[in-house]
DNA sequence: TTAATTATATCGCAAAGCGATATAAATTTG
DNA sequence: CAAATTTATATCGCTTTGCGATATAATTAA
């Protein structure tokens, strides 16, 4: 078997793989159960994130276009759209700020709080019971060694008798 | 001010909003992070999970596109067009199992592995960086009190002498 | 004032995932 | 065993989401 400590054994390679699907499994566990409870309280899960962006801005900031495109990672223009959606079904209002009256601040509506609230609520109580193997399943993945660019050296063979 | 437990004040709704969504703004950090990975790496996102789900699966199980439908979260066909264009691409083989001829498994292509190999790596120098950060707002999350569905008590309004 | 920049909006499109349905192998049942 | 049922994968048409390109409008710079 090769010991070239720039090339892992296929056992680490496993066991990384193995240990990063499983994080990604668990992070798929929490996105799905959150969909689902934006599903039941009648929300698009895109929906419920920007709701949450909004309300979830930190005091001093009145939240524009451009600041929830940021936060949730899209472009403004699919921003735009997904506003629509959510002015449309009362969700959240459109105020032109009066100092740039090129921007629009995002309000959450109270039918919008409401639902919004609720939601906040089954998550936490969702995490407190996923937090524990999100983060066990996390720091699995960080046991694994970093294998340095050039400087790699003296790689573990004994982890495992090596019968593929 | 309200003091009624089951309607914990608009201040605890803020801060548990804003918590959640550094949350999500922290998991759709590492999320894109990894897209951007795949993608330098020549694979679509999914095209990546795809891969990971098998080649991250415990050793004795033999995945086949049910498997991976439900390690993704997707329906089956959705997993039968996406092995298409990884075996289109040469990432992944199908192999009709031998004991019961309806399944297929999925195996990962020498090509397959040399792609993922570097993804994981990258991705677990990525976690390396962006995990404190995670954890710290998974348990700023936490650190908001659950409010009992009917029993709710004691709601404190202090700020912070509670440590707990 | 004109030009350049910034913020939001509109439009047409491409891709991903899905429901409905089809095929085919395995299993159960009569 | 043959028919019916169940299980596993595949195909098809469609909806939705997000995007690039572009447009409009307000602000700032020259």
């Amino acid at each position: 078997m090769k010991m070239n400590p720039d090339h892992p054994s296929s056992e680490a390679h496993q066991a990384l793989h193995q240990a990063l699907a499983e994080f990604r499994h668990q992070l798929r566990t929490f996105l799905h159960a959150s969909e689902t409870a934006a599903q039941q309280a009648g929300l698009h899960p895109q929906q419920h994130q920007l709701l949450l962006a909004i309300a979830g801005a930190s005091p001093q900031i009145s939240p524009s276009i451009a600041y929830a495109a940021d936060r949730l990672g899209l472009r403004h223009n699919s921003v735009v759209e997904l506003v629509d959606r959510c002015v449309t079904e009362g969700l959240l209002r459109r105020k032109i700020d009066a100092q740039d009256r090129r921007r629009v601040c995002l309000q959450v509506t109270s039918k919008g709080h409401r639902v919004l609230d609720r939601l906040s609520q089954v998550h936490l109580l969702e995490l407190n019971s996923l937090a524990p193997h999100l983060i066990d399943a996390l720091q699995r993945v960080l046991q694994n060694k970093v294998k340095a660019a050039h400087t790699a050296r003296r790689q573990k063979t004994s982890e495992r008798p090596t019968h593929d």
